[in-house]
DNA sequence: CTAAGACCTGACATTGACGTCAGAGGCAAG
DNA sequence: CTTGCCTCTGACGTCAATGTCAGGTCTTAG
């Protein structure tokens, strides 16, 4: 498949797919033309990225994790692990600050909703 | 207190501390020299706002949540609790892709992890 | 009084993940 | 063969939150 179908399928911009291959985080042939092509597999690998931007994960970062995803059986992945390990808990960390910021707006909405419901029953 | 009690207190720079007050999120009252002072209480909402961006609000949306944080009693922030329910259920949306981000991490580890495990027992 | 260290405003610099545009070539249908 | 859409590279633009610097003022300990 070419870059706008890899693009629609994995509902990311043509753009960013280009960027990831600059960032080294996905890789095409080329066509004689010059043209990219990729295989279906790739769809889940760009889910797989978007998954980890959405976590706050930099290029630089997702960059060093990925001997963990495309080579597991070689352990000169060794320090790719370790940052994996690291990362897993970076984003443990970033969700329960999440949770405590949904936390706070469930806070305000019950605020906001007793004294709706002060004004409404008055 | 100043601004740099204020901003090591709630774990801050002193230049975002500044950029909060000039977009809205923060006020301060005015020494005759124009020197900013603070009361106890903007401790807390310098890290409310933290909680929100780590949330991944901007300080636009954040502007418009504040209504009713800072008068809850006023029906005029009708709109601005209508944003704020939205706004909660983004968060949690949020909350969702982060944690499928996680997940995926955790396969990848355990997949790491049972290879090195059979190397070791080899 | 004076020196060190906070603070002021204003402005330009930075970073990351894209958007966007220009100019050129590729490809399938009619 | 042309028309329309896709793709290419390269480069510049953007946006938000913050860093950083300059040149000046305040405050406070000694």
């Amino acid at each position: 498949m070419r870059i706008g179908e890899l693009a629609s399928r994995a509902g990311v911009s043509v753009r960013s797919l280009r960027y990831y291959e600059e960032q080294g985080l996905l890789t095409s042939t080329r066509s004689s033309s010059g043209q990219r092509h990729y295989t279906d597999d790739e769809v889940e690998r760009v889910v797989f990225i978007q998954r980890l931007y959405a976590a706050g994960l930099s290029s630089r970062t997702i960059v060093e994790l990925l001997p963990c995803v495309d080579s597991p059986s070689e352990q000169n992945s060794e320090e790719a692990f370790e940052r994996l390990v690291y990362e897993r808990g970076r984003i443990d960390q970033h969700i329960k600050e999440i949770l405590s910021a949904r936390d706070a707006l469930d806070r305000l909405i019950d605020a906001n909703r007793a004294h709706r419901d002060r004004l409404t029953t008055h």
